[in-house]
DNA sequence: ATTAAAGTTTAACTTAGATCAAACTTTCAG
DNA sequence: CTGAAAGTTTGATCTAAGTTAAACTTTAAT
């Protein structure tokens, strides 16, 4: 799924390469002027909303070759955080432009649709997980599809980073950070996982995957759709 | 949010209105080449995918005004069932035609995104509500969403429908089903609602409103985003 | 290098909601 | 209309995971 040159070139004219960001720093907030759409070229991000009682719900992590900043679209105004979990180097694009230029960029303009189509389809993988999976079916399955995102689409590694904390995962999971630790502990012991300080390493796979369990995935994936 | 009229001529080119679907007609099904999305004119859908271990997992209920199908954007295919839950009357539109006259049709284009983008701001919703609500606040929740929805975003129906099967209710919320009848028949006891077969009052709204607590709006979302 | 703050682990205890079971009610095909 | 199937309610019991608490480890600022 790649762009073609002048599409590229279209490309070049209108995004901001490679603007750096620190661990902490924020690419959006909520309540500011939806204006851009962020390519992350390196790094790791965790994006979140408040609820109106002050409680923070993580609504994804994303690493590079993925896309933050969607949901602006709609109302014109971005309705979550997106933070860097590390340092981080994104593309931003203007929304405004893109959607200006698309005669020039019609392969633009499709790729979009389909990475915001494969958000959809992940969401419902998400609800599978949240509503029908206990605690460990969670851990394992979470630890499979970074893994898988880390390869970017050509299989999945077997070492990989976990960049984000116990509460972060917890949150996302919709987990007790304990639980998390606990779990996790468990997977170590057991010498299914191997940890050394952020870098894991899966040991027995096969063991990781059973546990797992059940997805929807109807045919796999395969490569990650990419804007940049 | 409304189309102009030459968009609207160019949607009445390639659109094929009302067609009519039966209580348990299926739209499209998991595997099904992606050719078509769908705007309900009227009824009631949910949209389900299956797990490879065969558990059904409900994505959404859906009805006038919503469109179905954008998941089959990303892979060419669709990726889980839409199923009416009552005599529904639908549209489907060509994704196809849709993406070629896209220069006459701007405008519907953009609709189309902001759609797509308020979908993925529904699933973070979704995630808070999944991951920190419980059970009483999920339903409560359920009810008023259901309640604002059928009400076409202006502000909220006192009395709705509720055509799903509390198996159904339960599946979508990560709940037992004998939990959500037991809650359901609380919130029924207390007069905080009353249900006549499938016909939901609303008669304590704050009560409610206090119970489903927290959710992520920054700002609300006003008007729903329609395609026709 | 020091040390405060942030993050993690481990254990004991509690509880929300799942599971099991059984009666009751509604729906709808013939 | 009739009866079987589908859906709902209600109660008793059980358990996965939350909560509380406290020690331990890592990180990063001075």
């Amino acid at each position: 799924m790649m762009l073609s040159s002048s599409e590229i070139e279209s490309l070049d004219d209108i995004i901001q390469r490679n603007k750096s960001i620190e661990k902490g720093d924020k690419v959006y907030s909520v309540g500011e002027k939806f204006t851009h759409i962020y390519a992350i070229r390196s790094g790791f991000l965790k994006s979140y909303c408040i609820s109106e009682s002050g409680e923070e719900q993580i609504t994804g992590f994303h690493l590079a070759g993925e896309i933050v900043g969607l949901e602006g679209i709609n109302t014109g105004v971005y309705l979550g955080f997106a933070e860097a979990l590390e340092t981080s180097q994104i593309c931003a694009i203007p929304y405004e432009k893109l959607d200006k230029l698309n005669s020039s960029i019609d392969g633009l303009r499709q790729q979009l649709f389909k990475i915001m189509s494969q958000e959809i389809t992940h969401n419902h993988e998400l609800m599978l997980m949240l509503n029908q999976k206990n605690a460990d079916e969670k851990i394992a399955t979470f630890l499979l599809n970074l893994s898988a995102r880390e390869a970017l689409g050509k299989g999945l590694n077997l070492k990989f980073v976990l960049p984000m904390t116990r509460t972060d995962m917890a949150n996302y999971l919709g987990l007790a950070l304990e639980t998390v630790s606990r779990i996790v502990g468990k997977l170590v012991k057991k010498e299914i996982i191997s940890i050394d300080h952020k870098m894991v390493t899966i040991k027995q796979l096969d063991i990781l995957s059973e546990l797992a369990g059940a997805s929807c995935h109807f045919s796999h994936p395969g490569e990650q759709n990419k804007l940049a």
